[in-house]
RNA sequence: GCGCCCGUAGCUCAGUUGGAUAGAGCACGAGCCUUCUAAGCUUGGGGUCGCAGGUUCGAAUCCUGCCGGGCGCGCCA
């Protein structure tokens, strides 16, 4: 139970003699009250609203209820003083002990300080990547990868059972386009000149694929119709993609649990299950879609096929999940995957690039007609990264082939840098990527500035082993001023922001909070520069270095959780 | 035309799911340090939270309508 939360509970204790005693009446709603640390400092460590939010019903004002819990408050051991504050805010000033002992408990807690029970060991799949399987990762799906992958952690810390999952694209026909592309390497792996034509995917990447065919079948399929290849290679070379997109989400640290195949999904009769379900209900029919509003809409004819009521939720317009053809749509199959992970799980998450922002509704839409709204479908959409080398922008060109791949990036800054960054903006807001900036060693790049901080941290130890001394046993937290309290105090919401962000789907919260507590640390750290005595090593007082020593620990260990979360290894030192 | 996202200091961005006098970095001004506790430190100025209404004890946050920017729209995936 986190500080906040023990405080909640004894305020609630309060209430409760207030109604026992007749001051408050029974029944009325305390939800909205909360026991939070105040923006401002001065204002003490803890506020609650509970004075104001209950004032109206109560039929008092808050001020005077105030006037009754505040003096209760002041009786609670822990407590040191209480002051009622502007409209009726409730300010608690802690002891100093309180702050001791939560220095202790971070390091008597050491990893799982911070974690939470709040998800109630509730399935949550978190569907992310998903990246077509037609070549190797690049940098346009670095983003959308690693907020997917800390977001995981974030929520497993906070208590949920956690399914990370890929859903494999095999079924529409960018990988028709694929085996085609790797039949022309397969050619030219038996001594044919090819030119890949225009449509085709050119990159490199199909050479050794299309070796490996040659190996396998010999000139068996040179000639032949595509009837005889296509479906062979496709899933030949899709499963070489994957392979090959497996090793790149390895480079950033990434493992998913599951791998879904759309093919699959469709093999197995899942997608006409779930249509034959909505249809039962009227939410599948046959029907003709009105022509599109916008614009190049010109060799638009209307046709009819098998439509979602998709409008019954929400959405513009229904949508197509079964072309004039017979064939499903992408959609059409997607929404029978997302029936299939709803029945597995008690909350979805997809993780999407911000240019598929227009079919959100729809999925949400058949979610929730599928699920009669029991399972909720959170969609992040991650917006698009700017890559720039020295504030110039990365001349990229598609046709040719030459992406900037994943693998190269983490090769030339590596895998921490990426996952940092990566983290450093919200996920719906766009982002720069300068691969000079990110890994500038200076106050100014958040990656050096927290990783610093540990380093500190632990050349504390190492500078101690140096000199052949040993922290006491048992050190003195009362030699701790006041300043270096304050540090504790802020390490003491690391549970808050971890509750926070895991209950906003936010991980980038993470990555601000450990810029703050490191730029707080560095300023306590820094009071050393003027002053020797305030060094967190003072070599002829152990008693003082070892009560400091416990301060750095405990502030490497909040950097460590919450780097742990993110996917970031904690740096020992900075070479 | 419609939908989604966004609009906060000169710039890049946070803002604890409605709290008190709206924060940080950069840049700018002023001091300090010339060091292996090292890749600077301290400090100051800087704001109509796009605009206008509304909800209430209280709004950057929620609602409505405008203004401005980005993305999207299909039997593509």
């Amino acid at each position: 139970m986190t500080l906040y939360a023990r405080f909640a509970a004894s305020l609630d204790g309060i209430l409760d003699s207030l109604v026992a005693a007749g001051s408050l009446p029974a029944g009325i709603e305390r939800r909205n009250v909360t026991v939070e640390p105040p923006r401002d400092a001065t204002h003490g460590d803890l506020a609650t609203n509970a004075a104001m939010v209950l004032a109206k019903p109560a039929g008092t004002n808050p001020r005077a209820l105030a006037g009754l819990i505040a003096p209760k408050l002041g009786e609670l051991a822990e407590v040191e003083s209480v002051e009622i504050a502007g409209p009726g805010f409730i300010n608690v000033r802690l002891t100093p002990e309180v702050w001791r002992q939560e220095l202790k408990v971070i390091l008597d807690e050491g990893a799982r300080y911070g974690a939470s029970h709040m998800g109630a060991g509730k399935r949550v799949n978190v569907e992310y990547v998903s990246a077509n399987p037609t070549g190797p990762m690049h940098m346009g799906h670095c983003r959308g990868a690693v907020v997917g992958d800390a977001l995981a952690a974030l929520l497993e810390y906070a208590g949920y059972q956690v399914t990370r999952e890929y859903y494999v694209n095999d079924a529409g026909s960018q990988v028709q386009t694929l085996a085609r592309s790797a039949h022309m390497r397969y050619r030219e792996a038996l001594g044919e000149t090819v030119t890949i034509p225009e449509g085709l995917y050119p990159g490199d990447y199909l050479i050794p694929v299309g070796q490996a065919l040659a190996a396998e079948f010999g000139d068996r399929y040179v000639g032949a119709p595509e009837s005889e290849w296509l479906a062979l290679f496709r899933e030949k070379t899709v499963a070489a993609m994957m392979d090959m997109i497996r090793a790149d989400l390895a480079l950033l640290g990434i493992h998913h649990d599951l791998f879904s195949s759309e093919a699959e999904v469709q093999r197995a009769g899942k997608v006409n299950a779930a249509l034959d379900r909505l249809r039962a209900e009227g939410l599948v029919y046959e029907g003709v879609l009105e022509k599109p509003k916008g614009e190049a809409a010109d060799d638009w004819e209307p046709v009819e096929m098998t439509l979602f009521r998709a409008t019954a939720f929400g959405d513009d317009s229904d949508r197509p999940v079964k072309k004039a053809d017979g064939s499903y749509t992408y959609f059409g199959n997607d929404l029978a995957y997302h029936a299939e992970k709803a029945s597995r799980s008690d909350m979805l998450i997809d993780i999407w690039g911000a240019d598929h922002s227009g079919t959100v509704k729809r999925i949400q839409a058949a979610v929730k007609a599928l699920t009669g709204s029991a399972v909720p479908l959170d969609v992040k959409l991650v917006q698009m990264v700017r890559l720039l080398r020295g504030g110039e922008p990365v001349k990229m060109s598609k046709r040719s082939g030459s992406f900037v791949t994943l693998a190269d990036v983490v090769r030339e800054v590596g895998k921490d840098v990426v996952r940092f960054t990566m983290l450093t903006r919200k996920a719906d807001a766009q982002m720069d990527f300068d691969f000079a900036k990110v890994v500038e060693a200076s106050k100014d790049n958040p990656v050096f500035y927290v990783q610093y901080a540990h380093a500190r941290t632990r050349s504390l130890h190492r500078r101690l082993a140096e000199q052949g001394l040993a922290p006491v046993a048992e050190p003195d937290l009362t030699l701790l001023d006041a300043e270096e309290l304050a540090l504790v105090k802020l390490s003491a919401q690391f549970p808050r922001i971890i509750e926070s962000a895991a209950a906003n789907h936010e991980p980038h919260r993470v990555a601000f909070y450990l810029f703050d507590l490191a730029a707080a640390f560095h300023s306590v750290w820094n009071r050393g520069n003027d002053d020797p005595s305030r060094r967190f090593l003072v070599v002829n007082d152990m008693e003082t270095t070892s009560a400091r020593l416990s301060l750095a620990d405990s502030i490497g260990q909040i950097i460590r959780n919450g780097l742990a979360v993110m996917g970031v290894a904690a740096a020992e030192e900075m070479k």
